[in-house]
DNA sequence: CGCTCAAACGGAGGAGCCTCCGGTTAAACT
DNA sequence: AGTTTAACCGGAGGCTCCTCCGTTTGAGCG
């Protein structure tokens, strides 16, 4: 009964109408900015009426709410994973590094509150999120990685346990100064992390 | 922030209007009916046409469609908790047991289903269903105890492990023969309990 | 009793959800 | 280029949600 879910990459494969196409990237555009300025339980008319299209045909294409959420999350999520070696061939390996950390806690902010909702996903389609986390954590061990071999942090360092300190800041209280309070850990990690052992 | 929910026992010690309780209560009766035949996703509109009274009576007194779903599952599962003192003055102990247990089943059973918006309860109040599952046990334990005092059962049975072969009827699969399905286990368990080690 | 008024009622109204289907159009074919 | 048609579009419609506020009523008091 409830199985065999099509399949919904950002990389979409399965070919498509010109029209559909342009309709349905916009339709993720504009979800995207809409959920990041009033969380995901935003009107999805609103989000058709910014796209431009009929809300029929965002149904269409996003049979429910969810798909859409998880559209956007895994879109953000794999543009967030190759920043990382945009970063790391613009940059020396040590402010790579620290941007992409900066960028990382940027994005799980802007998933604080809308929690609830994510949860049902969690449970519901685990996979995305297994991947997610190996997309995230490929990411970060490269940049450690080089840095540590041209010699710009220590090479000690588990992936993991970084992660789980950027992590770490999901339980930071919401307050006006969040967002510096995390750079100042970003920056207070980054000192650990230059530290010769 | 979020904090200071007022209580809502079923016991309601709140003193209310004579007009207020009433509908309160009807409102509370219908609701369970209502999620009885059509589970917790029917229709709150129906809910309070069925009770008679206006929706905005319904929004006065249930906040949230949670908050409703709390009342009514609270109320049964004390009715649940309660029926084993009744069993027990009107049955042998064996018997009395086996019905409760039958009772039981029934009840866990119009749970499935809605297994998803009872976990928004859940991690939202967890306290209720720490409560709940504590009024249980205990109503099972007293009956395990008295049958077992008095010789029908054995005497070296632990409430929790009963409780958790009960439980595990959720896993068995939705089909027609469920209530069958379960029958048979409770009648197998009854074997084992009676069972002199 | 009859008055008073805080408490309770109820339903209209604005907004969102989701479905359904007649109209439109990209693209394959001749 | 013209035709065909399957894919796609869009918004009206039926339903539910939840709020807001003018009206009704229970119950305490003179």
């Amino acid at each position: 009964m409830a199985s065999a879910a099509p399949k919904t990459t950002s990389t979409t494969p399965t070919k498509l109408r010109a029209d559909a196409r342009r309709n349905r990237d916009k339709l993720i555009e504009m979800a995207a900015a809409a959920f990041q300025e009033k969380g995901v339980e935003t009107s999805l008319e609103d989000i058709a009426r910014r796209a431009g299209v009929g809300i029929g045909t965002l149904y269409r294409h996003f049979p429910t709410r969810e798909h859409l959420v998880e559209v956007v999350y895994r879109r953000e999520l794999e543009s967030l994973a190759a920043a990382a070696s945009d970063l790391s061939e613009r940059h020396a390996p040590d402010v790579a590094l620290e941007e992409w950390m900066r960028r990382f806690v940027g994005y799980i902010a802007t998933k604080r509150g809308m929690a609830n909702s994510l949860r049902i996903l969690m449970t519901s389609n685990s996979s995305l999120f297994a991947e997610g986390t190996g997309l995230i954590r490929g990411a970060l061990e490269s940049l450690i990685k080089t840095a540590g071999e041209k010699g710009y942090i220590r090479t000690d360092i588990e992936t993991t346990d970084l992660l789980h300190a950027l992590s770490s800041i999901y339980s930071i209280p919401e307050s006006p100064d969040w967002r510096d309070r995390s750079h100042r850990l970003i920056g207070l990690l980054m000192d650990g992390l230059k530290t010769r052992k």
